[in-house]
DNA sequence: TGATTGTGGACCGAAATGGTCCTATATCCC
DNA sequence: GGGATATAGGACCATTTCGGTCCACAATCA
């Protein structure tokens, strides 16, 4: 049960452009910045603009910024846009292609309840929250402590 | 964002088992009942009795039996079961190969937080829950009112 | 006109997923 | 003891998804 990485890249980018409220930021900047691989960032900041997320200017000067403020945009948003809608089971609410005994199985009902127990989980913490800074616990921090290792999935900035 | 098959027949297999409550249920009674493949089955009930929600008895007459109450397992200990933990991004607690730059990361302590609240809403449904009959919502129905389909994802018993 | 920057999609190797199957091992009953 | 029944553990393979890169094109600006 984990998030694919672009959906984690797509925090960081977000997160660097939160920081740079207002500014319009190329791809290239936003690489330099967080130093994930250019194609990378494209690629992300691609799906963020089909998700209406970011708007995007063309040109000389042009690039990326946010379409709202970062307060509201929720984690949900940014997984919605990356992966898609979530949609735990076959049988839930939205889905293309449900299974095809959703109207009479005991459990389709139900799963809807779990899927929207999540779908909140995700929406109850805002872009503008996952970047103030917050002291990582001592668990993680002591995880990493003596170790080195390879490319960073959420790099420094 | 969903889960994978196996994790959606779990749920079908303990609900089939928690019906029976108190009995030990073979793997082919279990196929038989719900209409999921034999292999199949056995593959989710090895998955369950490793993780221990599940114990198992050998031989004639054996199965598999509930270890603890329907209402003491929660959706989210299916999950876990079946997928492994909820650890959402490389940054989190408990991550064996953590992303390198954590305990510097602006965001590490953030992703803890969606995770944990994600942890919670899988474990806020129990498997007794989701084994109560509750109406399928109109928008499923009506999804699927019309339609002839393949397999069934969770199929009727 | 030419440099810059996003847009959309193709592409490929690597990894995860899903189904199936096979060989052991434990248990029970005759 | 011997045979039937069930689980245990893992191998296997086809298919799909994921990650990452790259290219041809369109828009914008100086």
């Amino acid at each position: 049960m984990q998030l694919n990485r672009l959906t984690d890249y797509a925090v960081v980018v977000l997160g660097q452009m939160t920081r740079r409220d207002g500014d319009v930021l190329s791809a290239l900047h936003v690489s330099d910045r967080t130093g994930l691989p250019l194609p990378t960032v494209q690629k992300v900041l691609k799906h963020l603009s089909k998700a209406n997320l970011v708007s995007s200017q063309r040109g000389v000067g042009g690039g990326y910024m946010l379409t709202r403020d970062a307060d509201q945009i929720t984690v949900g948003d940014v997984v919605t846009a990356m992966q898609g809608p979530i949609q735990l089971a076959a049988c839930v609410d939205g889905v293309e292609d449900p299974c095809s005994t959703a109207a009479l199985c005991p459990l389709a009902g139900n799963w809807n309840r779990v899927n929207e127990a999540i779908r909140e989980a995700f929406a109850s913490v805002t872009l503008a929250e996952m970047v103030t800074y917050q002291e990582p616990t001592p668990k993680a921090a002591a995880a990493v402590a003596d170790r080195t290792r390879a490319p960073a999935l959420t790099p420094a900035e």
